[in-house]
DNA sequence: TAAGTCACGC
DNA sequence: GACGTACGTGACTTAT
């Protein structure tokens, strides 16, 4: 077997992950992003590569020989970050660990080390692979030495070879110490020819090969300014060429044989894992089973067969448990009580069955702290016991604490609240196809533990709501909604499977006719659904030009396939396909496959402890992405139906809420009055950005200022908008800015939100929902750009999902009173889905703009508009 | 089983 | 000058 050496240019990549990475650090306040990145990466690359052989290099000193050369070599650049450098020591502990072997040689680089040896192992006829962020190192690629580049964050590489090189840049690898020679290098202070930059230089070595070449031919030179710079700096494209050049005759005793991979020290590294904090890492390399599971002592369990009322106080926790995700029909495997009387196990049997516990169960007044209130409502609903009292969500708390927090399962919620530690689930019911109920001691343990949590929680996360005033948006908003959520869903929607099944068949026909013609054009058969076989189609055998490549190959993506659509027939017929196969498989399909047995209705799930913004979010199915757009898919539409006979649907949705509340927020003069006259409000932007009258407004003045307005509420970027209308990025830039001068009051609110959220580490909605922004301090501008658009949007995002919330939970509340008889069925995002009686319709119809229009007293009008009909679609 | 790509909604 | 760009869910393919 061939020997395998990997070389790594451990400074690289510590500051590849520097910057890629968030500002971690571990419990003591050490940094730890920069050991964290080179960690994953180092152990990526063991896994991919299995090197017999490996090697780290780093930079010695201040100065190397280069300096003799230059003395500005570096000059420009930066003091490394003492928050990096404090992290250095780190790897090479780690490295020991690893037992790698790392080097680092006074007055030579990193690079110089990899080059020497890299050189002597292809000498001795080995593969060797290079781990760097520096694009010099391709000057080293060879037959049997391969070079990776780190792309996007650290643990992806471009690897080259001399193939991929050439295909790159059209250069030998000889060529890129040519390439820094005319170019120069500004990071490393390499000055090269001014005025040349990478264009200029590769035309020029594909024409002359080399610095030298260029020179010897200089009157070839087209361009009488580019031969003059050239020429005036002939010895600087001499030196910087020098200065590129990688030296691989270092001094060095190490040979690559010196070099064999030892024995992880497993104590060593979990002792230095725990140390930094990096828990994901100690699963990953494994031998850390035992220590995963987390020491307990055994709890006092009681497994009660007879229950007595006396077990039940005035508050107790209530754990009840099933596996399955879908919890419309999950078996429910046991259950625990905990409070101030004991901790108790309960059986199925006794959820199901015992009189005393269905007793306390229903009783409104004997509150329950529980975790995941609709999930115990529901699943008991469906076994016909009723369940009341839910006081206190432990976790709707931390994820309104939180909303980002890495996970609000409840060992990970102990964890973190330093209540009593309790076991993952999946470290109790395995996972997956394995995943099974465990013996009743494992399982009451496990159970009663989770219960006598909830009450050590729940302490814990109430007073922190309250520091931070968020206890009523759990109590009045949150926990209310939770159980209309869970009515809805229980209630389910009604769907007409014969509609969804004419619709399917005529799509299944209209794919397969469209399928043979697709094939016909490409002139050969294949998967129109693998973006791979598709691409090599397109590109390959068409010969389409490549817009934009995917790390795995050509996109083939919707944007990519607009802009081939004049060069080629079977570009509209895919991008037809694609629409019509998204209908079938998601939505007539999917659909069909999600009717529920029993109910012969659809149950979704909305998860209310999941967006970073508030807004709810729906699985199985997801009924908030139903089509509406294309009127092909909008026909969808036509299957939701009433569940009973007389009845209509009604939708009622709010007009323009997030500006409304932009207005409000911002106190922008110009908005708020545009809205109290009812303006069509993208008419007004497009006025306002391109200075005309109303009545000068085009269509396409319209659709651009749409677009703008689409990106002030999402919060999107100068590029995304540039996107989204076809424009360049400096375009869309001079858009955003002519916004921001109309409404002055808006640019304020944006820069007071970021201001806001660099000094609290977190923004608000009107309702008190929080999200924290720890990006906000990043050095990596991608990063902290992203937050800063965040702290803008999420307030106005965040506060249109309280409305709609409040909205619901009064508009319950208004139902009740009003004796229509209606039921909510869905919320998406802006709207509220109803059934109704044909009778009431009318009725309905103005209780619901007046509920939804007063739920929130702004300083702009909310506004709804409501539409009924005999199915969805019909109610627009 | 996980990752990547694509497409639907607001 | 590069970076990689609103929030979600689900289907499908492909590699492991």
């Amino acid at each position: 077997m061939t020997n395998k050496l990997v070389l790594v240019d451990g400074n690289s990549i510590a500051y590849r992950a520097f910057f890629a990475l968030p500002l971690l650090n571990n419990d003591k306040g050490v940094y730890t992003n920069a050991v964290y990145g080179f960690t994953t990466m180092l152990l990526k690359v063991l896994e991919d590569e299995k090197p017999t052989h490996m090697l780290v290099a780093f930079d010695a000193g201040k100065t190397t020989f280069r300096h003799d050369t230059y003395k500005e070599y570096k000059g420009t650049r930066q003091k490394t970050p003492p928050e990096l450098s404090e992290q250095l020591p780190l790897m090479r502990d780690l490295l020991q660990a690893f037992n790698i072997a790392f080097e680092e040689v006074e007055n030579y680089e990193a690079d110089d080390i990899i080059g020497t040896l890299a050189k002597r192992a292809a000498a001795d006829g080995w593969d060797t692979k290079i781990f760097t962020g520096d694009k010099d190192l391709l000057q080293l690629v060879d037959k049997n030495i391969l070079v990776s580049l780190t792309r996007k964050g650290i643990t992806n590489v471009d690897t080259y070879d001399l193939a991929a090189l050439n295909e790159k840049y059209g250069l030998k690898p000889a060529q890129i110490i040519d390439l820094k020679g005319l170019m120069g290098d500004s990071s490393d202070n390499i000055p090269g020819v001014p005025g040349v930059g990478e264009k200029t230089a590769l035309k020029l070595l594909a024409a002359h090969e080399t610095v030298e070449g260029v020179y010897e031919n200089i009157e070839a030179v087209s361009g009488k300014k580019m031969k003059e710079k050239l020429i005036e700096n002939e010895d600087q494209a001499y030196m910087s060429k020098k200065l590129a050049t990688i030296l691989t005759e270092v001094p060095l005793k190490t040979k690559p044989e010196d070099l064999p991979l030892g024995e992880r020290n497993m104590e060593q590294l979990t002792e230095l894992f725990k140390e930094l904090g990096f828990q994901s890492l100690l699963t990953r390399i494994g031998g850390e089973e035992a220590e995963e599971t987390i020491e307990m002592e055994d709890l006092e369990v009681e497994k009660v067969t007879e229950l007595t009322s006396g077990m039940f106080t005035e508050e107790s926790a209530l754990v009840i448990e099933s596996l399955e995700d879908n919890y419309h029909h999950a078996e429910i495997i046991g259950g625990a009580v905990a409070n101030d009387k004991g901790v108790f196990y309960l059986t199925p049997e006794l959820i199901k069955e015992n009189s005393t516990f269905k007793e306390w169960a229903k009783d409104p007044d004997k509150k329950k702290i529980v975790f995941n209130a609709k999930r115990a409502v529901v699943s008991l609903g469906w076994q016909d016991i009723p369940l009341a009292g839910a006081a206190f969500d432990v976790q709707m708390a931390s994820y309104l604490l939180d909303p980002g927090a890495s996970s609000h399962d409840m060992a990970d919620i102990a964890i973190r609240k330093n209540g009593m530690q309790v076991q993952a689930d999946e470290a109790v019911y395995g996972k997956g196809k394995k995943q099974q109920v465990p013996g009743e001691e494992v399982l009451s343990q496990h159970l009663g533990r989770k219960a006598a949590a909830l009450l050590d929680l729940k302490k814990e996360l109430e007073k922190e709501l309250e520091e931070n005033k968020q206890l009523e948006l759990l109590t009045e908003l949150e926990m209310p909604l939770s159980l209309i959520l869970g009515r809805m869903e229980k209630h389910g929607v009604a769907v007409d499977k014969e509609e969804l099944r004419k619709l399917g068949d005529s799509l299944t026909e209209r794919l397969n006719e469209m399928e043979a013609k697709i094939h016909d054009l490409a002139g050969t058969s294949f998967n129109i659904n693998s973006p791979k076989q598709l691409g090599e189609i397109l590109f390959d055998k068409l010969q389409l030009p490549v817009i934009k490549k995917t790390k795995t190959g050509y996109s083939t993506s919707a944007d990519v396939l607009e802009k081939l659509a004049d060069q080629h027939e079977i570009i509209q017929e895919i991008l037809l396909y694609r629409q019509l196969g998204k209908l079938n498989s998601t939505y007539i399909e999917g659909l069909l496959k999600a009717i529920n047995d029993k109910t012969g209705k659809i149950h979704t799930m909305f998860n209310q402890a999941l967006t970073q913004t508030g807004r709810l979010s729906s699985t199985e199915p997801n009924l908030q992405n139903i089509p509406i757009r294309l009127e092909e898919g909008r026909k969808i539409r036509h299957a939701f139906v009433p569940s009973k006979d007389n009845c209509l649907i009604l939708a009622a949705d709010y007009s323009q809420i997030e500006l409304r509340v932009l207005a409000h927020i911002s106190q922008d003069k110009t908005l708020i009055e545009a809205f109290r006259h009812d303006m069509d409000i993208h008419t007004k932007t497009a006025m306002d950005v391109f200075e005309v009258e109303k009545e000068e407004v085009t269509s396409e003045m319209r659709r651009t200022a749409k677009a703008v307005n689409f990106g002030i509420v999402y919060g999107i970027s100068d590029y995304g908008l540039s996107q989204s209308l076809g424009i360049n990025r400096k375009q869309a830039q001079r858009f955003i800015d002519k916004y921001l001068e109309s409404y002055p009051g808006v640019r304020d609110y944006m820069q007071n939100s970021i201001d806001e959220a660099r000094e609290n580490g977190y923004v608000t909605t009107m309702m008190q929902r929080r999200r924290y922004l720890p990006d906000m301090t990043s050095r990596n501008f991608n990063l902290r750009s992203a937050a800063e658009r965040t702290a803008m949007n999420t307030p106005i995002q965040g506060t249109a999902a309280d409305i709609i919330k409040k909205a619901m939970v009064d508009m319950d509340e208004a139902l009740e009173k009003s004796g229509i008889d209606a039921k909510m069925l869905l919320q998406v995002h802006d709207e509220l889905i109803f059934e109704v009686q044909e009778s009431q319709v009318e009725e309905l119809s103005k209780l619901v703009i007046k509920v939804m229009e007063q739920t929130l007293e702004l300083d702009v009008p909310l506004k709804v508009d409501a539409d009924y009909g005999k199915t969805w679609y019909d109610a627009k």
